[in-house]
DNA sequence: TCAGCTCAAATTGTTAACAATCCTCATTGA
DNA sequence: TCAATGAGGATTGTTAACAATTTGAGCTGA
């Protein structure tokens, strides 16, 4: 089964805005109309307020009734180290059942993702970057526990809202090599303290 | 301004459906039908799709396309104790915090939180208790910090699915007591004690 | 000048009908 | 006997119209 299907209407909405939001494509401040969003992704606004609640569960809108959602205002440096430790301790548990579960094709899947990742860096694409280093982080944390996916997905996207720290796209790869590596060399240790480094 | 009020349909579904779920009112394996729970709440699907969605996105229940959703099966041990300590280092956070800025409204609102949950405990309503129990909680992590009450729900959530060890009323009202009076008492390292005994 | 009112346009909330998909079960054919 | 097939009914996904609410501009009168 390929990775990423779209399966209907409000799961892709759902994505393409995530990741316009996390790439700081919406103003703030600035209200959302649906019917904008209805117009742009060739739908009716059914499937457009779906996709806007599940953004806001996820804390990347904020919902007022009767008045629609607006970009959801920067975390505190407290907010974002309480949510930074929350998902590194997540992260911590799902990629050691990871490690401990994984057979071949799980390794694959991991390369490929790596292997993406590394050709969004070579393309200096940011708003890819960071889609492929959450897609990858994503894949371990749905493997070993599919409960807390949505959990994860709220973390990261919380604290990726903050500021985005991807820049140095050398340094980026580097460190997901030297997490990917331990992961196949099914060395936990190793793998836990390089994705300390990388996640913080 | 009142505290729980329903600004809308699917808000006041979502509530209603979250009591229920979190006291055990649905199977396990059985599909949740969209028409059913219109019927029941007097409104079409659209609302009752919403708070589905919601419910879904919070961990309650398990979704899969073009088959509806069901409650989803309870997190084993490990990912139980991953999610405890998450709640863990939120709430002491937002404590922390909510003592820091409280003001006198804010103690009389825990006083009848309080009130409301030792009510419910000498009619040994059990879906009350829980609901009175999460509505205190809640208001100190809404109250320091907004933007993470959504993910706070999430963990508590699939805290409480997993089994509810609300069953000695006079110990839940005195764990409660002792944290709210030391809040009263603006004192930071008794109510995180006090915290850390009442949520495991 | 400006607070308050009115009303129309814009926007969100809800509904019911329609489309697409899935599930059940009887039928078929080897 | 039993796997494959295929209605058709049940259920979810989407749409467009309608209802309720908010917004903002223009008017009014002290």
């Amino acid at each position: 089964m390929q990775y990423g299907i779209k399966h209907n209407d409000r799961e892709s909405i759902c994505e393409a805005l995530r990741k316009d939001l996390l790439t700081g494509k919406f103003d703030f401040e600035q209200p959302i109309r649906e019917q904008k969003l209805a117009e742009r992704f060739g739908t009716s606004r059914g499937p457009v307020r779906d996709a806007l609640l599940r953004l806001t569960q996820e804390g990347v809108l904020v919902y007022e009734p009767n008045k629609g959602v607006r970009v959801s205002s920067p975390l505190t440096d407290a907010e974002r180290d309480v949510v930074v430790s929350m998902r590194l301790h997540l992260e911590k548990f799902s990629l050691e059942a990871f490690i401990r579960d994984a057979k071949k094709h799980h390794f694959l899947q991991l390369s490929f993702l790596l292997e993406r990742l590394n050709s969004a860096c070579e393309r200096a694409s940011l708003p890819e970057v960071a889609e492929c280093d959450l897609a990858l982080h994503r894949y371990w944390v749905a493997q070993a526990s599919p409960h807390l996916e949505s959990l994860w997905l709220g973390l990261s996207v919380r604290m990726t809202m903050k500021y985005s720290r991807l820049s140095n796209y050398r340094q980026v790869i580097e460190e997901h090599n030297n997490v990917i590596h331990a992961v196949m060399e099914k060395d936990v240790e190793k793998a836990l303290f390089y994705l300390e480094e990388n996640v913080i």
